[in-house]
Parts: C-alpha cells; structure tokens; sequence
DNA sequence: AGCACGCCGACT
DNA sequence: GTCGGCGTGCTC
C-alpha cells in the first residue's frame, strides 16, 4: 500500500514555519507544490494556504488535519520562486509568510472570512448593549454579512468584540466562509447542441417549418455546419444583436438544439495581434547592444551606463525583442512613476498583445490575471514580457530569459515601511540567478553600489555616452545665493538669473520646470517675538504651513490644526512663517509672472494618479507653462518644449543627514537637469545653492559622474559604508521613551561584545525621534564584506529575542533593515 | 495573526 | 463570589 501524503502548508502567519496537513486519497491527483489549499485551523478557523512540499513522512508529534479543497489548477509559482521567497525571507530577515503576503496580488493571496446571520432563537434584546443592538438589528436586515463590512462600518477593532459578545450571547450565528474575491469576466457563447444526432439534424428544417424565427437562428448557428464536425460557436450578444429573438433562443434551448455555455475571457487588455515593431538603433546605440551580447556570455548582471536621453529604452526594446524570437520571456522593471502612459503606449506599439503591464493603478482582477496567465492557470498564450513595479519581481515567469531594471538608483525599488524590505534590484540579481535569467541594470546616473559592483568585475558594464539627437548636454550655471541676497538680487526666492531666464522663455512660449525638494507653503511657523515654533502633539516634528488650507499639518502622523491667530505662549500676532515650499513658490510666481501659468506637482496636488497624470497632460500639451514640484518631477518624464530648470535650493539636499546625502543630490540635480532642453535647443539649468563650490555641484556642473563616484566611494571606505561595508539598520520603538533608550543600549552593548566597536553606530534616535507617540531609536550595524551574513543575522535575532522576553521590555518592536536606503 | 487559557482588580 | 483585563503560548 502506497504511503500517506502530507503537505507542508503555508499559511498567512507571522511565523516561520509550515503547518503539516494529511492529503485525503480523493485530492492526492490536485494537491502539487504551489496550488492554494483550504485547510482547517484551530476550532473553527480554516485558512486559504500555499502548498509548499509534499512529504510522505509523518509527523510525529501531532495528528495533522486534512485539507479540505483545493482551488488551483495548476501551481501559482514554481520551485524556484519558492527559492527566491526563501532567499528573500532569509536575507531580509523575515518569514516566509510576510514574502507570501508581499508576493501575492490581493485577490490570491490566503485569507479567511465569517459572515453572519441572526441566531433565530435569540428572544431577550434586553441584554444586548445599545452598540450590540445596532450590529443585530444590522444584521438581521443583511444576513451574510461579512466580518470585513461590519469592520468597516463598526470600526476595525471594536466590530470584532462586538460579535464576539453577541456571539457569546447566542444572538448571532457564524458561518465560516471562503470569498473567492476573484472572479474571471465570462462570454456566453451559443451552438449547436453537440448531443444532437446528424439524423435530428437533418430532421430539423421540418420541425422548425413554422416557427420562423427559431428556423432562422438555428439556420445561422448551421452555416458553416458540417456532418461530424464540432458545430462553430457563435458569441451570444452577437448573435441576438443580428438576430434579436430571445423567445426563439430560448426554445431552441429548452428543446435541446441549441446550448448555451459560458466561458471566462480574459481581463487582460489584449491588443490586436501586432507585428513586432521596433526602431531603427543609432550606431552608439547598436554597439552598445552588442556589448551587451557580448558581456552577457561571461555575467549574469550587466549595468548600462546610458546619459539621460541617449534612448536606453529603444537598446531594451531590442533585447526584448531578441528573447521573444527565443521563446524566452523578459521582465522589465521599472519606479512606479516612470509607468506612465507613454511608456506603456510605445511597449503596446512594439509587441502588442504579447505585453504585459503590473502596476498598482491596474486593478486586482488584472494583477490577478497577469499572474495566472505566467503560472499557465488560464487558457491564454503566456505573455511574453511584463512591464512592472517592484513587485513585479515575484511574477511566476516559467522561462524568463532577461530581466531589465531601468532606472536601477531609483530608491523606490527598496521597499521600506513593511516586511519584506527588500531591495528589486538586488532581488532581481538573485532571482536571475535562480532562473537563469540576465539581468540589465540601466541608469543614467547608477548608484555607488551597481556602479562600484560594474568596475569590480562583478557585473558586466557598458556605457552610452551620446545623447539620442545629437542633442548637447545642458548647460548649467550655479547662482551663489550668499551674492545673491547680499546685492539683494532677487524676487522672492528667484535670483535674478533665474528670473530672466523665466522671463525669456515664457516669451519664446517655452516651458520651465523649478524643483524645490518641500512641499506645502513653508515647513514651520515661528512667532517672531517669542520664538515659539507649533510642533506636532504625536511626533516629534514642527508641523508644515499649508497656506491652501489654512492649517498646520504633520507630514508623518497627519495631525493638523488650524493656524493659530496668535502665539499661545505670549499671545503675541507677529506669527510669520520660515522657510519655502512648493505652495509658496507657486504663489510667488503667480504674482511675479501673471501672465504665466503655472502648476504644482507634489504629494498634494497629486494625491491620486488621475490628478498626477492630469497634471502632466496639462504641462505636456502646454497648457501650462511653469512645473513646480518635489522629487516627482524627477522620474522619467519626458517633455518636448522644457527651455529652463530652476533648482530653487540645493542645499537641503546636500545637507541632509544620511551616508547617501551626496550621491542622492547628484542624482537628482543630474535626472532634473536631464529634462531641460529635449528637442532643437539646448537647455539651461540653474542651481541656486549658498554653496556654490561644494563639490558635489562642481560635478554636476562637469556632468562628471565618474569624479562624484570616486570620490564618494573613498569616503565610504573610510566611513565604512556600503559597498565596502552590509548594514542593517535596527530600529527600537515603544510607547515610552525609557523602555526604548534602555533596550537599545542593552542591545548596542552586546552587539559591541560580539561585533567590533567600530561596527556598531548608535543607538541614537531616529531622524524623526517620536512619530505617532511612539519612541524611536536605531542601531546600525555595519558588517564587513567578508563576515559570515547568516551567523551575524542569527545572533541578531538571538540578541532581540532575548530582550523582548526580558521583563520590563515587553511590548518592543524591533525592525530589522537589511540594506537599508 | 487569532484565540484560548490563566491569573489579578471592580462589580451585581 | 463573578466578569473581564490582557499576558503567554499554540495553532498542523
């Protein structure tokens, strides 16, 4: 007799193991590694799991339960991608479960429903609390509702304790239920009923002689019907759209001549087929290709070093281009900002219905279907190229030949504020590793790290140096703002050159981009006499003037407050605010250019992607003329007629305090400098800075990347930085500031022991030392290159283990960032 | 994560 | 004497 089966399970829970369940004989054909399964769990629960193995050892030391369904077809991902989760989990230190959550679009993920209905014995209403009372009475008009709906008209934490009492009190019953939330759009199709007999049908035109319109449809379902062949299908809304006789249809129907049937289509927005479609490479840009080629025989990752605008994405149209012909399929990265519609018009354009797009803005059911068109769970040919957002990395391509990171410095690929933290670039090198799959990183301006792993050998590197058009570099003047305010030589923030430049090109009908890195009016009040500054009351920030909505807001906790009339300290009125933002460079401009129109792009403005994209058609069709916003600005847009960028202080970026402070004002002034002067002239950028000759400025006024990179990689060596140096970056919060200092100097203390002094910085408090009342402090732990990471990681844990059960210590939260950015 | 079990304060 | 607070520990 053959062995039971068991399969480990995985399960939505912050644990790190899996949970064993028996395989009942009638599921042993549908349970395979990477199918979702049904299982119980504790009393009542029953959770929606992954399989993750099957074994046929039996566990020893409980009794498993068996599974109760099955829900896929096919596995959701394979055994590599089950590697890739377990590389992830193991190097950014998590469970396997938070990556499973991460990996997953929303509709597949594992998850769990109760709904409810009245108990129908319960008599006494005078036990229940008015609160209770509404739950019930609610209920009792919506049977079945769902725990989730009661959460969100209840309250997420008080519904549940709610229907707990009620349940208690016999008033509700519960019902353990599955929501299979994902439901595939479905066509009805019509034909001709494959169980009738030739003979009938030959018997038919005599039959249907008097009834015309049944005659008719049946006549046009017949055709193109053949003795012994399947009868064609014919869409049902077509065919009452010729034919409009849904009395006739459904006689045909019930008298079994005709059937009716649905199918599931695909959401997915399926262009026509296409020819593939690409353009014609310049020579800079075809040699490059071959560079690639060529290091791709000897490295698994190859960085390309392309200008901005020197076209890297027509060398990556290629490459796509080029696995396709091979039958291999290509993921394609790149920041969720730079997805815009253009970029996914010229991928459509290019390879048709061959192209996929995963992004937040598309819907779940879309995500969804992406992901089981790649894990072969629907009828449709795979797609054969994926154009995504970070989490994009964890699409269960089957044969991926290449995997493109556009924009590799980004910081939006390293996802920091839940677990998993993890980095797509980095996770992109090692999931090329498991699969097989090259790896392209392409950045105008790469980070220390790729650029550093390219020169060492690590990766391939190849370099596009030409801008696309022959289109000159623009030429950038730096204004020294200590001159500037000293001869007084500016309005408002604009110093005069960058006022002139405005000027003339609004009178060319030009556009400008001016980018101050703050949004809101100013960042904080102050009281002229008294020097009170309004803080936060959760965090430990001053709140931000925003002047549109008359209010002081928190940029962290989203604590706001009207602007007071006067100082609540000595009651004086002279409040005045400090500082700039993006709000009050646009009414600045308002009145110093009235003819000008101009916008804001910033977190405010584009809260949603409709306003954000409405608000780049505008710029783009020139309907306006001045763009002034925050980073976002930055990434990936492509504008014809921009004549002039303003970077109205480029010393909050230079002066910010973190490792990377350099680097990142190198990219940022570099990537917005990029966008000036696209089409026939050349563009013009101005600096303004009260520190001119910083030499991070000298080397974007040289467009010499390889002059900042030098010399930052020397100052992270003596700093002991990455590349030289892993971090991880721990962070301690709790409720009280006491509880947090002690723990986390207990925790700097034995890692001190164990580590090397010089390779434990802090603990010290976070930039924000208090956000939402709770206290932060961090300990960066810096690891040489060639320290064992696992063994470092595990005495890590142990370390936070052991202080999370000393008494006193309870309630701590420890977050572990590996690489932290 | 949820949920049960378990041991100490304010209530009919 | 009981209801209920959330601390601790387990779930295959």
């Amino acid at each position: 007799m053959e062995p039971d089966t068991y399969a480990e399970v995985l399960l939505p829970l912050p644990v790190s193991g899996t949970f064993t369940y028996h395989i009942p004989a009638s599921l042993l054909l549908k349970v395979t590694p990477g199918v979702r399964v049904i299982v119980p769990f504790g009393e009542k629960k029953s959770y929606t799991g992954l399989v993750r193995r099957l074994t046929t050892e039996p566990p020893g030391t409980f009794l498993p339960k068996e599974i109760s369904r099955v829900l896929d077809a096919r596995p959701l991902l394979d055994e590599k991608h089950f590697l890739f989760w377990e590389w992830m989990a193991d190097y950014y230190l998590c469970t396997p479960g938070e990556v499973m959550d991460a990996a997953l679009p929303a509709g597949l993920k594992p998850a769990h429903h109760f709904s409810y209905t009245i108990d129908p014995g319960f008599k006494t209403l005078g036990i229940l609390s008015e609160k209770e009372r509404e739950i019930f009475f609610y209920v009792q008009t919506h049977p079945g509702v769902l725990d989730d709906e009661l959460g969100k008209l209840y309250g997420k934490r008080k519904a549940p304790a709610l229907i707990k009492t009620l349940l208690k009190k016999e008033a509700l019953s519960e019902h353990s239920q599955m929501i299979d939330t994902y439901k595939p759009r479905t066509l009805r199709y019509i034909r001709i009923s494959p169980r009738l007999t030739e003979d009938e049908i030959r018997q038919l035109p005599k039959k249907l002689k008097r009834a015309q319109r049944q005659w008719e449809l049946f006549a046009a379902c017949a055709r193109d019907w053949s003795p012994g062949e399947p009868s064609h299908e014919f869409l049902k809304q077509e065919l009452l759209r010729q034919y409009p006789f849904p009395g006739a249809l459904s006689s045909l129907k019930k008298k079994g001549i005709l059937e009716e049937y649905e199918l599931p289509v695909s959401r997915l927005e399926r262009g026509e087929e296409k020819q593939i479609n690409l353009k014609k490479l310049t020579t800079a840009q075809q040699q490059v290709l071959e560079q690639i080629h060529h290091l791709f025989q000897e490295k698994n990752t190859v960085l390309l070093h392309g200008v901005t605008s020197s076209g890297k994405t027509e060398i990556y149209f290629h490459l796509i281009h080029e696995q396709i012909q091979q039958g291999k399929q290509v993921l394609y990265l790149l920041p969720e900002i730079a997805i815009t519609g253009q970029m996914i018009h010229r991928l459509r354009e290019a390879f048709g219905d061959l192209a996929g797009i995963y992004h937040s803005r598309y819907s779940d059911s879309e995500r969804i279907e992406t992901w089981l068109n790649l894990s072969g769970n629907d009828n449709d040919k795979p797609l054969q190229v994926v154009l995504g957002v970070r989490a994009a990395v964890f699409l269960p391509f089957r044969d991926p030949g290449l995997i493109i990171v556009d924009e590799e410095h980004e910081t939006s690929y390293k996802q920091d504020s839940t677990a998993p933290r993890y980095h797509a670039r980095d996770a992109a090198v090692m999931l090329g590793h498991l699969t097989g799959a090259r790896v392209l990183l392409g950045s105008a301006t790469p980070s220390i790290e790729s650029y550093f792993n390219a020169r060492t050998g690590k990766y391939g590197l190849t370099e596009l140096k030409e801008r696309y058009t022959r289109l000159a570099m623009p030429e950038i003047q730096v204004v020294d703002m200590k001159k500037v305010y000293k001869r007084r030589e500016i309005r408002g923030h604009l110093s005069y050159a960058l006022y002139d430049a405005i000027r003339e090109t609004l009178d060319e009908r030009q556009q400008v981009i001016l980018f101050q890195n703050r949004r809101g009016f100013s960042p904080y009040i102050q009281c002229a006499d008294c020097g009170w500054i309004p803080y936060c009351k959760n965090c430990d920030v001053s709140l931000t003037y925003h002047k549109n909505s008359n209010r002081l807001i928190c940029h962290y906790c989203g604590y706001n407050i009207p602007v007071p009339e006067k100082c609540p300290v000595c009651g004086s009125t002279h409040l005045h605010t400090r500082g700039f933002g993006t709000e009050k460079i646009e009414e600045e401009i308002r009145l110093i250019f009235p003819d000008s129109h101009p916008a804001r792009l910033d977190l405010d403005t584009a809260h949603t992607k409709r306003q954000y994209l409405s608000i780049i058609r505008d710029f783009e069709e020139k309907n306006t003329d001045i763009l002034i916003g925050t980073q976002m600005i930055t990434k990936g847009l492509d504008f014809g007629h921009v004549r002039v960028v303003g970077i109205l202080n480029a010393d909050n970026l230079l002066h910010f305090p973190d490792f990377r402070a350099w680097e990142r004002s190198y990219q940022l002034m570099a990537q917005v400098s990029g966008r000036a002067g696209r089409k026939d002239k050349q563009g013009h950028v101005i600096i303004q800075t009260y520190d001119p000759d910083h030499p991070v400025i000298t080397d974007v006024l040289n467009h010499d990347y390889f002059h900042m990179y030098s010399s930052q990689l020397k100052e992270r060596k003596l700093f002991h930085y990455p590349p030289f140096f892993r971090l991880i970056r721990i962070t301690l919060k709790h409720r009280k500031n006491d509880t947090v200092s002690q723990a986390a100097s207990r925790l700097a203390t034995m890692l001190k022991k164990k580590f090397k002094d010089k390779n434990v910085l802090g603990p010290q408090y976070a930039f924000i030392p208090r956000i939402r009342n709770q206290y932060i402090k961090q300990i960066l732990l810096k690891l040489e290159r060639d320290t064992d990471k696992a063994a470092a990681k595990n005495i890590l844990q142990e370390f936070e283990k052991y202080l999370r059960e000393t008494p006193g210590f309870k309630g701590l939260q420890f977050i572990n960032d590996v690489d932290p950015m």
